[in-house]
DNA sequence: CTGAAAGCGCTTACAG
DNA sequence: CTGAAAGCGCTTACAG
């Protein structure tokens, strides 16, 4: 019984073992149309019997393709697991659910350091496209991926300081002409920006596009607060903010690029006993967990997560027909932080 | 010139432009010893000429292993990327940054639906082994890994429901006489516990043996919340405590078995009007960033992310070496929900 | 130290 | 509707 070996079964067994030809076998597990029921069942319990499964290295040798996506995140060096911007993993979510909706496997992998930074998926059979993610922060990851554009390559990225390259990004403009509509609409009169425009997170200017449109539009001048250096975008918030206090501040709310840094810089308000919302308004961007649970809760505005990933898997295989959409829509969660 | 085409160059074309056989340049190529410095260079050389890549599928296919881990997240079911446990997110990210370690690429996959279960990575010759994470309330997708375990199959849980799977956990008796000492020292007296003790994650019933030992050792009866429903770990916590406030309370502090019942029971005391930490003090387990924004910061006990991935790959591929090492370590993080 | 040849397990023209 | 044969691009005994 060559059935009973401990080998793995292959199509042959099964081809044996349901008295017909490997290829009948092939095309019965591929769904092909033109075999027939009878036979098709006849394999189908051939191939559970001997816990057959099509082995995909071959398959997919065969075929040319990959049915695999990769996706990499890219991480600020030293980063731990625990460390990860939780937006980050979000979208990483969200991409493998878009993924796995059309029929894609997700080959993940978190790169931080130089020496691990590679893309090189499609060459190696790995992949049949790529997914990049991840913070904005690390130039050099940055500078690496785009250098691999040089090939003919099918990548999309999230966030991606180039403008030259195929991104998919949030609606940053309008986030930022919604967070000062909901600033004035609270009573504030005087919103202020919290971020790196000149930064290459082109989100971040993007953000600020916005809020400047609309704080014109309202008839009042745009100002920002000095962006400051730090380990992580808390501390840069928190950095900033402060030494913004020590000058005398001068605004009565801020809308600041990101969650992460809305909650360094309400650290650094409560640490110096401004009140929020009563003297200062807060709103971020990106709806972490976190902004929840801050006290006050964080009003911020949010790309819708699901969307995200649908949009970046779906730029990746649809670039030819048309322009597809890559401008995710996002939407304002009001909380304590603005509540006045 | 052949190189010139567009097809993908492969081993042979290698091979020719470097002037050695296409058995030279896979040594070569994979680093074996028994090449000349050379040679090697040339082959070096020819590759990075007309860019060539090993083309892993059939490298593979040819190996018989694939240098892949795969990865199973356990969802709710209708859970979109935003809702999915942070505590999930890290761990994930914790067994990718390891398995890189390793040399190991990942193949991640979502899983909450029971048409979406699948665990056979091995048969297709996508994976040489599989870690399981993710929540443990889908009962129906432990039954499922639980039923593949027929086969001979390489596979490591965390926080699995079944004792007599191979898993990996956090120390979690540990983790409950941390807790209650730590209560107790902050002056405390009758520290309770909220978690589900009779459902199928044992760890929570484990930190539950923790809470009870260090309790008796103290002279002191331990207590239960009396659990209840919800959609998420936080409602559960948040409808439990309420209900249990609601029915006269009795506690002067509360030991969660996670930081999502935690938060939900710190919403829950707010609304209340109890004060955290004066009238009850609060402390979970987890860790997640959401603990250190509330108000007040949430004292927990977590395992070591890093340590977490390690022990999972390593559970996977030392399974014959001696008894490997399954407890995670765990230590706490005090925070206002406990300052009094 | 290097090469010629076989073969990993599929899928897919090509016949019939 | 089904089968025999070729071939996807590697790696690895086996020779030399």
């Amino acid at each position: 019984m060559s059935e009973r070996m401990k080998r793995r079964p292959t199509s042959i067994d099964v081809a044996e073992r349901a008295g017909v030809s490997q290829s009948t076998v092939s095309r019965a597990l591929a769904g092909s149309e033109v075999i027939t029921e009878a036979t098709r069942a006849r394999v189908l319990r051939a191939a559970e019997e001997i816990g057959y499964f099509v082995d995909e290295r071959a398959a997919r040798l065969r075929r040319g393709s990959t049915g695999t996506l990769a996706v990499v995140v890219i991480c600020r060096p030293g980063e731990s697991a625990a460390d990860i911007n939780p937006f980050s993993y979000m979208l990483l979510g969200s991409v493998c659910l878009a993924a796995s909706e059309r029929g894609f496997e997700t080959l993940v992998s978190f790169q931080a350091r130089e020496e691990q930074f590679f893309g090189h998926y499609e060459e190696r059979g790995w992949a049949d496209g790529l997914v990049v993610i991840g913070t904005t922060t690390n130039r050099a990851a940055w500078d690496y991926f785009r250098g691999l554009e040089k090939a003919e390559r099918r990548v999309v990225y999230w966030g991606s300081p180039f403008d030259d390259l195929e991104w998919v990004r949030s609606d940053n403009r309008a986030a930022g002409r919604l967070a000062v509509e909901h600033l004035l609409a609270q009573g504030y009169r005087a919103p202020c920006f919290l971020g790196a425009i000149d930064s290459p997170q082109h989100q971040f200017a993007e953000r600020y596009e916005g809020y400047c449109e609309a704080m014109r539009a309202a008839g009042l001048e745009p100002c920002l607060v000095p962006t400051r250096d730090g380990a992580t975008r808390e501390e840069e918030g928190a950095a900033a903010v402060g030494a913004w206090l020590d000058q005398g501040g001068g605004a009565d709310a801020i809308f600041a690029a990101c969650d992460a840094m809305a909650l360094g810089a309400l650290e650094a308000l409560k640490h110096r006993g401004v009140a929020v919302p009563g003297e200062i308004g807060l709103a971020g961007f990106d709806d972490l967990p976190a902004a929840r649970f801050a006290q006050p809760g964080l009003t911020t505005i949010a790309p819708d997560p699901a969307a995200a990933g649908s949009l970046l898997v779906d730029a990746l295989f649809n670039a030819g027909e048309g322009a597809p959409l890559r401008r995710v829509s996002v939407s304002l969660t009001p909380r304590g932080s603005t509540a006045r």
